[in-house]
RNA sequence: GGGCGUGUAGCUCAGCGGAAGAGCACUCGGUUUACACCCGAGCGGUCGCAGGUUCGAACCCUGUCGCGCCCA
């Protein structure tokens, strides 16, 4: 240990690694030291994400926390390469998941909303989200973000506000968006409205119920699950080609309970296989009715109110819409009318995707946006490449999305959001106002008391965040962003706001040039992951015990564009172990001298092995470039663990011990030093933490937050050496499983002799395989008791152990009868190929050759192991 | 009903035309001068099934069964 060259080393490093403990400083010095923050003036190619605003109320899962460990290890890379980055961060409203949060605690005081008054609620709103709002922003700190804090945005700050209302009143202004009488989805506990994609549908236990309207001949069967809208039917549908109705059409009947006649009309959307080919229509409480109830000129008649309560006169006035259903069938089973009923009747029901509340398909004016020329220029982007999805597979679905999107409501009856700026005057004047308008004040004006659906803000987040519609420096030097990471599940619930809104706002500048959608978190048996199934992992344990590092190893390790993932405990205990590995490693390798202050000898001053890592090393830099360049993180961060521990410390740290004691430590410790040096930088962006510890200690550097990202030589790889170090592996892994057959201790030494290395090229790998394999000069009294021979491609090495007695025979049969049938077959199947004339005739000269030297190999295999066989004494 | 994807070792997955792979689990042996969060050795698969294309198929095609997701 005297040559330690304590210039550059730092050899303070504890005994263990304890992430836990030091992670939270380490990140601090990286946000003190200003790393994360962009700077606009720089010359450097800018490098952009917006990260996905959680909502306020959120805390870090899964989810989060392997998209976070992507948009890290994507930044830091480039930062690392050069680029000018700006992560940006923040959070999003999130209108009725923070307006429930907070109605759930006045609840609590035994207060509404409506008690405290809107402008008093929202209020409370704004201080809920400075004490519990956020949480998710430490979270993402223990991770290890490297995010510019100094530009972090809230879809309701002030510039946000500003971007939305400008955007608003620009599409007002240009037709794209309007108010419209409409059947929206409504949830009766919220007291809002909903977009298509804020209602979840699932498989429900309800009824089928068909009833007969009208009597005698002119009388018509419908069937309904929901009966208690039949108080609003203001007609009957059937096919117009239906034979079965023909007499009927244009006809009326009598609707029951009511006395109200109404039409039997013909409507070709109708499906005359279901059912009883006909079909009740309720235009006002059914979105299908209701576009028929417009085809046909019918009245648009309401029976129930905002809290889905019956207001249609009679007596059922003030039943809930559960209450009054079973009522209705009574009554009408009571008059003779229930021709049928299906108990339980499955079928798919909408809930809100917020309070789980079965939606009710309710007429109500709202704004919308037109969506058609916008969604067309969402899908224009995609199929002209401005942006890129990974994987293109989702291409598809993207397009399917973008090409059959209807109009969107974006109203909503909420008071936490956007207020909608339009102001309604004494005389039926309608006013939209920008952010630089003067609001019309006065007696008999008012605004409107809708407030916008959460997306539209959020879908404004790429570029109101840098600044729109100020046309600032960061928008000019960030915008369009790089990249979009996200998980597949909402690719349409935002992105495809973000692309219509972005090319719309910025003159058809795409706001991300990639985007990139990454599975979903399940569990070990590839369960999604939920609170009902009480499968979820917390993240933050994970980090706890095995550290940030682990925990985005873990993560990144699994991601693939597109899919899934499963995770259990053990993967991220695999993952703890290998930083482990990595710190003991790296600890033994500063103990033994390695060193980065010295330059690499010239390649011919190298060992074979010296010149085989320093390969594999370059192999590795162009593997985990390209897979981070094609977003294959899985990909790269099984090169890097298998270069890690299968290359570099199970041979090369093995060998290095060998050279150092033999008088090569000068060169060994400077390879050691190059190819930890160049390792450390490799992993850092998966695994920042704990290589940036090991990298400050081994270079004396700075950080690696700013080190240099490395670059493949692109010389060619030393074939030779190669396959020197395919021998030493072959000779030393054939040595030990003798050993271990014979039963030997792996600890024992043994005295041995190793013959014919010279023959195969592998003299100078004799002193690591016999160190690796635990043998000792034979001594004086050497006699061989045993001889095994190690196969090679150029020929045999036989090694002859002296082991102080017989060996065990049966063992050895075993062994030599277990290689034998596989070189057997290995012949058998080279043997029938070579004999194939077709074969022969159409295979390349290369895969024939190849199997030609396998069958040679076999062969001689086979001859060897024979004569083994044949000298061994009998059992 | 339409679309997409997927079935490979006990589990989770990689490989996607020329010798069946990894991690975890499992078995055996280990106080090896980095590491038991470890080391060494080993066990384990007719690559869902049936046809076809090909000199050659886990890989391409067709059909079939199972599962998952998205949209109706």
């Amino acid at each position: 240990m005297t040559e330690l060259d304590t210039a550059t080393q730092r050899p303070d490093l504890p005994a263990a690694w304890t992430p836990a403990e030091v992670e939270a400083e380490l990140y601090q010095r990286w946000v003190d030291r200003r790393y994360f923050e962009a700077d606009v003036k720089s010359d450097k190619p800018p490098f952009t994400i917006v990260l996905p605003p959680p909502n306020v109320t959120g805390s870090l899962h899964m989810g989060h926390a392997m998209n976070h460990s992507v948009m890290d290890a994507l930044s830091r890379r480039r930062r690392m390469q050069g680029y000018e980055v700006l992560w940006l961060p923040g959070m999003d409203h999130a209108g009725i998941a923070t307006q429930n949060a907070v109605e759930r605690d006045l609840a609590k005081q035994g207060l509404s909303r409506q008690d405290l008054g809107r402008e008093k609620f929202v209020e409370r709103v704004w201080e809920w989200k400075e004490e519990y709002g956020g949480k998710i922003l430490d979270q993402m700190k223990r991770l290890g973000d490297g995010i510019d804090w100094s530009r972090e945005r809230f879809t309701m700050d002030e510039g946000l506000s500003r971007a939305v209302q400008t955007i608003f009143k620009k599409m007002y202004d240009d037709g794209l968006i309007y108010q419209a009488e409409r059947i929206i989805n409504w949830c009766p506990r919220c007291q809002t409205a909903l977009s298509d994609i804020e209602v979840d549908h699932s498989e429900d236990e309800g009824e089928l119920v068909s009833i007969r309207y009208g009597d005698g001949d002119a009388s018509i069967v419908v069937a309904t699950t929901r009966a208690e809208t039949m108080l609003g039917d203001t007609a009957v549908a059937v096919h117009p080609d239906d034979e079965r109705y023909q007499h009927l059409i244009g006809t009326e009947v009598e609707l029951p309970l009511t006395g109200r006649r109404i039409p039997i009309v013909a409507d070709a959307h109708v499906d005359p296989k279901f059912g009883t080919g006909a079909v009740k229509v309720t235009p006002a409480h059914d979105p299908n009715d209701f576009e028929i109830g417009q085809r046909h000129g019918l009245p648009n008649l309401t029976i129930m109110d905002g809290r889905a309560t019956i207001t249609a006169n009679g007596p059922f006035l003030g039943l809930d819409r559960f209450e009054a259903r079973p009522a209705i069938v009574a009554a009408l089973r009571a008059e003779g009318r229930i021709v049928a009923e299906k108990r339980p009747y499955v079928h798919s029901v909408g809930h809100c995707s917020r309070c789980n509340t079965v939606v009710e398909p309710r007429l109500s004016l709202q704004w919308w946006v037109k969506v058609e020329t916008i969604a067309e220029a969402a899908s224009a982007a995609v199929r002209d490449g401005r942006t890129k999805i990974h994987p293109a597979e989702l291409n598809k679905r993207y397009f399917d999305w973008t090409d059959n999107l209807h109009d969107w409501c974006i109203s909503r009856q909420l008071w936490w959001g956007h207020r909608i700026p339009v102001y309604y005057g004494p005389n039926g004047e309608v006013v939209c106002v920008g952010p630089d308008d003067e609001v019309p004040t006065g007696e008999g004006w008012r605004q409107d008391e809708d407030v916008l659906d959460t997306w539209f803000s959020s879908g404004l987040w790429p570029f109101s965040t840098l600044g729109w519609p100020d046309s600032t420096e960061d928008l000019k030097k960030f915008y369009p962003t790089s990249v979009l990471s996200t998980g597949y599940d909402i690719l349409f619930f935002w992105v495809v706001r973000m692309m219509m809104f972005g090319l719309y706002a910025m003159d058809e500048v795409q706001p991300f040039d990639h985007v990139f959608l990454h599975g979903l978190i399940r569990d070990q048996y590839g369960k999604k992951m939920s609170k009902s199934k009480g499968n979820g992992i917390d993240p933050l344990d994970w980090m706890e015990r095995y550290g940030a590092d682990a925990t985005r190893f873990t993560l990144l390790r699994g991601t693939n564009p597109g899919s899934d993932m499963a995770v259990a405990e053990e993967w991220a205990a695999g993952s703890r172990n290998f930083t482990t590995k990595l710190w003991n490693a790296t600890r033994f390798a500063l103990a033994n001298g390695a060193t980065v202050a010295r330059a690499l000898p010239a390649r011919e001053e190298l060992t074979a092995a010296d010149r085989w890592i320093l390969d594999e090393l370059d192999a590795l830099v162009s593997t985990v470039d390209s897979n981070f360049e094609a977003f294959q993180f899985s990909r790269a961060c099984e090169a890097l663990y298998s270069f890690t521990w299968d290359e570099f410390c199970d041979w090369y740290l093995e060998i290095a011990k060998v050279q150092i004691a033999d008088g090569r430590a000068e060169a060994t410790q400077a390879v050691l030093g190059h190819v930890l040096d160049v390792l450390l930088r490799l992993l850092h962006p998966a695994i920042p933490f704990i290589t940036e510890t090991l990298w400050t200690s081994l270079t004396g550097g700075e950080s690696l937050v700013v080190a240099d990202w490395p670059k493949a030589s692109g010389a060619e790889r030393d074939v030779d050496a190669l396959a020197e170090i395919e021998g030493l592996k072959k000779l030393a892994t054939e040595i030990r499983r003798f050993r271990s057959e014979q039963g030997l201790k792996p600890g024992q030494k043994v005295a041995g002799k190793v013959r014919g290395a010279c023959c195969v090229g592998l003299t100078d790998q004799v002193p690591s395989v016999r160190a690796m394999t635990r043998l000792t000069e034979p001594g004086e009294e050497f006699t061989v008791s045993a001889t095994l021979e190690v196969g090679l491609p150029k020929g045999a090495v036989k090694v002859e152990l002296d082991l102080s007695g017989t060996i065990d025979v049966a063992a050895e049969r075993k062994r030599l009868a277990k290689d034998l049938a596989a070189a057997q077959k290995e012949l058998e199947g080279t043997t029938k190929k070579l004999g194939n004339e077709a074969f022969l005739a159409k295979a390349p000269a290369e895969v024939k050759a190849k199997i030609e030297e396998r069958k040679a190999v076999a062969e001689s295999e086979i001859a060897r192991i024979n004569e083994r066989l044949a000298a061994l004494p009998e059992a």
